[in-house]
RNA sequence: GCCCCCAUAGUCUAGCGGCCUAGGACGUCACCCUUUCAAGGUGAAGAUCGCGGGUUCGAAUCCCGCUGGGGGUACCA
């Protein structure tokens, strides 16, 4: 492995066809954990060469994205740089790599064109009928071996053209990558085809444009989706063609579908950033585990900081297998990093869910703000996302829903016997002193004795005349908070039904 | 079809020739705690290290083949 000197620069240049998804988000991170290691630069670069895909918004939300959960970046599209502009189109107005192309075609490592789209697919349908096996149409443009004089004629009369690079014939490329050890991929130029560098929109392709740029910003380290690996050869003879110092390759392994068939895809996973990200997922959360999807320490840590992961990420840790996606891991951490906040922290984040669940008001008074301080005690580690701070403290804010009144009767109990201790609990409730969780429970406690039950077969009838379910918060903070007003009113409602 | 990459429990992983009777985590199950649910604690089940050949005194670790999975095969990125 070879050691990293020097200063390193890297890059993440998402195509804005839409949202970004986890992954991507992973990718962004190992390159922005290796400029961070190393004391580098990570740039950010809008790849918006496919004007057919383009989707208005969509840079912004990728940004947001990144700057969620906490991947920034030194040069970009929107804070400049010594590079700028970071956005090929921008790029592309300037002449960049229609210059670059025509200086390859002058260099005699590409050629124009002729061949239109529909000829292309004639000579590929030809080439499939002759061939006994459905061999892949290795596409040679016939211009290769043009004369200067056929090509001048061509270009004369109009006819539109893409620039290609001219592969070798025959020959091989081998290239060695971080993550895969070195010199181990080889590729036969025969397998290759006539990579178009040029558009005959005058737009680059991905495989021009991303080079060049890579080459001006003085990019040191290539890290990239695994699923560029089979183009790596391209990229080679384009570095060499140019005669360019090559940049070192990292093809960084994607993360897998849940059921293991395929990698993620916008299409069929529920895995945009922005969805955990309304789910109350805790960015902090997110970065640790897309840390880890790929990438260890050892064989014991998983919970780390920011500041952790950063000091001790090293791309030689990093898989050359795909990890699959697993979100009950997700949620399971998120769970970890959610009881490691504060109360104070905690009702901060909730706030957004309770007012988008019209539970408080848009702009929250401070009695609303000191409630919920009070409630996330009862909440707090029994939240995965923050969305589900809503629904569980739904009865806080609002009138019971109806229930079965069965709920009320617990184990080994009947009707007569629960209405008989929920009229005492009404009687109790009114008389109490105290109306705070110690004094609650003293009381509640002498009522177990004074009807010789088990403890849960009193608190659970309560909990459910109090919050309509039998799954809730603990009881006696849970009634403290409730006021005694509600707790009674509630009480005597749940009498009522088992009359 | 062709090309390339990958391969330790259901999942994420540790392991880089002897410390492995294969370690940790998620999930699952049991018990403890306990007013429910969580959280926390303890413990259990779960891996012939994909299969077959080599190399070696010795292989999960190195090499080859096979199988399986994934990726690529665009004037998409």
């Amino acid at each position: 492995m070879a050691e990293i000197t020097g200063p390193v620069r890297v890059r993440f240049a998402p195509s804005p066809t839409g949202y970004l998804h986890i992954g991507g988000v992973r990718t962004a991170l190992f390159n922005w954990l290796f400029a961070r290691h190393y004391g580098g630069q990570f740039i950010l670069r809008l790849e918006d060469t496919d004007e057919k895909r383009f989707v208005q918004g969509a840079a912004d939300d990728i940004m947001a994205s990144l700057r969620w959960v906490g991947v920034d970046w030194d040069e970009g599209p929107d804070i400049g740089g010594p590079h700028a502009p970071y956005v090929q189109s921008e790029r592309k107005d300037l002449g960049i790599y229609q210059r670059h192309a025509e200086q390859l075609v002058a260099s005699g490592h590409a050629y124009k064109c002729f061949v239109n789209a529909e000829e292309e697919e004639a000579m590929r349908a030809a080439w499939a009928a002759k061939g006994e096996r459905p061999e892949r149409f290795r596409f040679r443009g016939p211009e290769r071996d043009w004369s200067a004089e056929q090509v001048a004629e061509a270009e004369a009369s109009g006819r539109p053209y893409t620039i290609r690079l001219k592969v070798p014939l025959d020959g091989a490329t081998s290239f060695s990558d971080l993550i895969r050890g070195g010199d181990r991929i080889t590729i036969h130029h025969a397998d290759l085809y006539d990579l178009v560098l040029l558009k005959t929109s005058g737009m680059p392709t991905y495989h021009l444009a991303h080079l060049v740029d890579d080459h001006l910003m003085g990019i040191t380290h290539v890290i990239r989706g695994e699923e560029w690996v089979p183009s790596a050869p391209y990229h080679i003879l384009l570095y060499q063609a140019f005669g360019w110092e090559l940049p070192i390759f990292a093809h960084v392994p994607n993360i897998m579908r849940q059921d293991g068939k395929g990698k993620l895809s916008k299409r069929k996973d529920d895995v945009s950033t922005n969805r955990f990200w309304e789910r109350g997922y805790l960015p902090e959360a997110m970065f640790n585990y897309l840390a880890l999807q790929g990438w260890s320490y050892d064989d014991k840590t998983e919970i780390m900081s920011r500041e952790e992961i950063v000091e001790r990420f090293t791309i030689d840790r990093v898989l050359a297998s795909p990890a699959r996606w697993n979100p009950e891991k997700l949620k399971d951490m998120n769970g970890i990093y959610i009881r490691s906040l504060s109360t104070a922290e905690i009702a901060d984040r909730i706030v957004p869910y309770l007012v988008q669940a019209g539970m408080i008001s848009e702009s929250p008074r401070p009695e609303d703000l000191s409630y919920v301080l009070q409630l996330v005690p009862l909440i707090h580690e029994r939240l995965e996302e923050l969305q589900q701070a809503p629904e569980l403290l739904a009865f806080f804010f609002q009138e019971l829903p109806t229930y079965d009144p069965k709920l009320l009767i617990q184990k080994q109990m009947d009707a007569p016997r629960t209405l008989d201790m929920l009229r005492a609990v009404h009687a109790a409730f009114n008389t109490l002193e105290t109306w705070t969780t110690a004094g609650l429970e003293t009381e509640l406690r002498t009522l177990v004795e004074r009807f010789g039950v088990k403890p849960g077969q009193l608190f659970g009838a309560i909990r459910v005349a109090v919050s309509g379910r039998s799954v809730a918060p603990p009881l006696f903070e849970t009634l403290a908070v409730l006021g005694r007003e509600r707790c009674m009113a509630r009480v005597a409602d749940a009498a009522a039904a088992l009359e």
